[in-house]
DNA sequence: GTCTATATACGGATAGAC
DNA sequence: GTCTATCCGTATATAGAC
């Protein structure tokens, strides 16, 4: 799948987020006008992975965030407890869509080396149009309280069990060659965090999202190509990895 | 060069590392005794790095760095003007310790296959010695001002170009496949990246410096291996991508 | 629902004693 | 050189008007 149909595809646009936001914390919004509620909730969560994203959470004062967002400090509370509410919405909206999209777009496919391309692509795709909100996550994720915290490494748990799943699979049938199956999960993630964390960088070389996708789908298929016979599982889309460059123009 | 032999080269043990501070700061530090300072020097940064690492830098206040330094208010102002000062003295050092090393350490070898693996191996060992401080900058670089920002990219520029250099002059000399050079040595640096990103990890895991080490050399020469002869330059630790495993136990 | 004004507390930095 | 006590600015959060 391409980019652009995946984009029109998965329902991540704005105000769905923001609606799904609100329905999960209707209690304690006070706001009762839906319109109203979402369309604020987007001006407040915008203005909050903006500056965070620039000079950290905890920097953000909420004078700060009433300039940027352009409401008052008596409004921005009738749609949060307090500062450290803002950060669980923020994160509980996050997972909750990657854990929907990428467990999807994985079933969806037939056997491991569509898979294993299924998932990287669908986790770079979504670190594309969500970007903000998976730096904010890494970023902060050590800054929070415990809970948090917890439930961070957890869903970062479940992303590693994803590729690990899917590479051992491979493994079991032969397909993939038997490197160490926890390793280069490790180095599939480092990667796809790379795509998110140094966003600047790949600008700046106008690197877009489908050419570093078929960059790391190209090493992870290099690095698992079985020793013996040319692997020969075409599938999705064939991607080899490119001779003359790996990923930047 | 084995990382026990390479924590007894270097000349990184805490004590140098905080006379070189004190040297570098001698202007704006009030505390006259060598000995003293030295001391003290050490205790505010262990602790600066401990807090900062466990819930970021903005949130220590100086009574957190009071209590965890066990030195009043009053004494620590006799070592830095204010909280800024405490990053650039920190990110000054680290920035003069890793550019000194790693440079003698390439230079110390000859050809582009040596050389890189010297690359590697020596940032990931300085980075193991020195955990708290690359952590510390990753995560608190984009909060600093824009002199401090401006270092930072600068001094990352300056690790890339190293890369970038050994790569190239391989594949002129035919020894690596005409791979992307500046994909490939992101691809590196998001693996040395994650050794002190995800320590915890590792550590879970009992996966040593020297077995990451091994990894990601083995990695990087199979991803640049020249796809026609079989690549025969075998050098100071000769260390082919293990098949059964690419690195963790 | 949203605004302005303000209570209350906490943080960085320093003064002055020892 | 180091300590305690304190000043002063700024932050979060709320009260009450509209």
């Amino acid at each position: 799948m391409k980019f652009s149909d995946f984009k029109k595809l998965v329902a991540v646009s704005k105000e769905d987020i923001y609606r799904e936001m609100l329905a999960a914390n209707r209690a304690s919004i006070r706001v009762k006008k839906e319109k109203t509620a979402v369309r604020n909730l987007e001006k407040i969560f915008r203005a909050v992975l903006k500056i965070s994203n620039r000079k950290g959470f905890q920097a953000m004062t909420m004078r700060d965030l009433s300039r940027e967002s352009q409401m008052s400090m008596g409004a921005l509370y009738a749609y949060f407890t307090g500062k450290d509410d803002l950060v669980s919405m923020l994160q509980k909206q996050r997972r909750a869509v990657i854990m929907r999209i990428l467990e999807k777009e994985i079933d969806k496919r037939e056997g491991p080396s569509r898979q294993l391309r299924a998932a990287i692509r669908t986790h770079l795709f979504l670190s594309e149009i969500m970007q903000p909100w998976f730096y904010f996550s890494f970023m902060e994720a050590k800054n929070l309280d415990e809970r948090e915290k917890l439930r961070a490494i957890e869903s970062d748990r479940f992303t590693d069990e994803l590729f690990v799943a899917v590479i051992s699979r491979g493994q079991e049938e032969g397909l993939f060659a038997p490197r160490d199956a926890v390793f280069t999960a490790g180095l599939i993630k480092a990667m796809l965090q790379d795509w998110y964390l140094k966003r600047a960088k790949f600008r700046s070389r106008d690197t877009d999202v489908e050419t570093y996708a078929d960059a790391v789908v190209g090493l992870a298929e290099a690095w698992l190509a079985p020793p013996q016979k040319e692997q020969q599982d075409d599938t999705d889309r064939p991607i080899r990895p490119d001779p003359q460059g790996g990923g930047t123009a």
